[in-house]
DNA sequence: GTCTATAGCGGGATAGAC
DNA sequence: GTCTATCCCGCTATAGAC
C-alpha cells in the first residue's frame, strides 16, 4: 500500500480497456520461469491421450478458477486449491514454479476463452448482420462464457483488479483487445445511427458490460434458465442503446 | 474451502436478495464485543466537536473502506490501512477489537449509506412520480453514493461475496432490504404497465444493477463529469425497460 | 508423480512503555 | 492514545522419501 488515497491508476482497468493499441505478440507469456516436471509426452502406462499428468495440471486450474472467483486473489491458498483438486498442495509445485503461476495461467485462459468465444460467435454470424446484430452477438457470447463455460473466465474479469502488478501487466495486452473489440463494435453502431447519439459511447458500452460481467454474482441455473436470461440481457441492451 | 464445486448457495448474493423478509430490527449489529476504548465524551484539550479519537476512528474505517476496495476481503492488511490511516498497525486495536471488526463495521456503514441515501431521493420525490420516475431517481441515487460519496459504498456491494459467514450474516440482513426495495420498484413498473412484460423480472433488475454496481471499476471524474456518466446510465435505464 | 516433514516469513494480535 | 517489541499461527515453498 503504497499509492496514496484516490482511484486506482489506469481508467478502463479490468476489461475493458481504452488504449486502442492491439499489439500482436500473442503467445506472449506463459507460465515464466523454467517448468519443473510436465508430464513426458508419451505415457507408457494408458495408451489414451496426454496422460494422466496433464489431467492433474487441468484439475489444478480449474480448482485455482473455483477458489479465484470466490475468495478473491489474496484468498486463493493453495491448500484450497489442493483441496479442490484432490492432491496435497506440495503437488501443486510439480506442475507449476509457483502460486502466482497459478493464478496468472488461470487468469489468462480465462480471457483468452471470452475473447475467441465471442470472436468465434461474431464471425458465425451471416454476412449481411447489422451492427446492433453483431452487439446484441457479442452480448449472448459474452454470457455464455461467463455463466456456462469458464469459471476461468468469470475469474479473469471479475478479479482482475486485484492482481499484483506482474499479472495484472500479461493480462493487460488481452484486455486491451478485448476492449478494442467492444469499442469497435459501438463505434460500428453509432456509425450506422443504431446507437442513439444522446449517449456517451464510452459510458454506455461499460455499463453494457458491467451488466454482463456482475451477472456470475447472482445467476444459477435453477432461478432461471441461461436461454431466458440471455433474451432478457439482449432485450435490454437493444432497446437501451437504439435511437 | 469445504464446500463442493458449483456455485454459491444462497443466489441473489451479494446486493439484491429475494428474499422478501424485511426484517425492522433496525441497529441490530454494531461491532460486537466489548468495545475497548472508545474515545471520552468530553474532550477536554480542545473546545471542538467529538474530539481528535473519533476522528481517528473514522480515519481507519476510511482507510479500512480504500484497502477493502482494491486487494479485497483476504487482501486487506491491518499494516495498509494503519498506513493510509498514518499510524501504526497496532493503534487499530485502541478502537476495534479485531480485523474482521473493522472490515464489518466498514461494509455495513457501506450498505447502510446505498440504502439512506436513495430512501432520501425517493423520499423527495414530488408526489405525482410514475413507476418510471422512481426507478431513474433509484439509478442516479445508486450511482451517486457509489461513485461520488461513498468508498464504504462500493466495498460493502463489491466485496460482499468474498466476506466470511459472520460478517456476511450481518450483511445480509441489509442486502435484503436494500435488494426488497428495487424489487418493489420494479414491481411498480410492472403494474403501471412502464416495464415491457417480455423481460424477466428478475434478471432485468440485477442487469440494471450490475451496470451500476461495476461502475466504480472504469468510472473517474477526468475521463466523462458523473452527471454525463448518469445521464447516460438513465437513458440506457429507461429505453430499456420500457415497453 | 505424489506424499510427509519442515523451513521461513508475513501478518494478526497482545504486552507494556511512554 | 500511540508506539515498540514480541508471540504465534497460517501459508508458501523446499527437501527428500516412496
Amino acid at each position: 500500500m503504497t499509492e496514496a488515497r484516490g482511484r486506482v491508476g489506469a481508467a478502463d482497468a479490468v476489461v475493458p480497456s481504452d488504449t486502442s493499441g492491439d499489439t500482436d505478440r500473442a503467445a506472449s507469456a506463459r507460465p515464466r520461469g523454467r517448468r519443473r516436471g510436465g508430464p513426458s509426452r508419451f505415457d507408457p502406462e494408458s495408451s489414451r491421450e496426454e496422460g494422466k499428468a496433464a489431467k492433474t495440471r487441468e484439475r489444478i486450474l480449474d480448482a485455482a478458477a473455483v477458489v479465484l472467483n470466490r475468495k478473491g486473489y489474496a484468498g486463493t491458498r493453495l491448500a484450497d486449491i489442493a483441496e479442490l483438486a484432490q492432491l496435497q498442495a506440495p503437488a501443486i509445485y510439480y506442475y507449476f514454479p509457483s502460486r502466482d503461476e497459478v493464478i496468472q495461467e488461470v487468469v489468462q485462459v480465462g480471457l483468452r476463452r471470452v475473447l475467441a468465444h465471442v470472436r468465434a460467435a461474431l464471425a458465425a454470424l451471416p454476412d449481411g448482420s447489422t451492427a446492433m446484430d453483431r452487439i446484441l452477438c457479442a452480448v449472448s457470447a459474452h454470457l455464455e462464457i461467463v455463466l456456462r463455460d469458464s469459471e476461468y473466465a468469470s475469474a479473469a474479469i471479475r478479479h482482475a483488479a486485484e492482481l499484483p502488478a506482474p499479472i495484472r501487466e500479461v493480462q493487460l495486452l488481452d484486455e486491451r483487445r478485448y476492449g478494442a473489440l467492444w469499442r469497435t463494435l459501438m463505434e460500428d453502431g453509432v456509425a450506422a445511427g443504431e446507437i442513439s447519439s444522446d449517449l456517451d459511447p464510452r459510458a454506455a458500452r461499460m455499463f453494457v458490460l458491467g451488466a454482463l460481467n456482475w451477472a456470475p454474482e447472482w445467476w444459477s441455473e435453477e432461478r432461471g434458465p441461461l436461454p431466458e436470461t440471455i433474451s432478457t440481457a439482449r432485450r435490454l441492451v437493444l432497446r437501451g442503446l437504439r435511437p
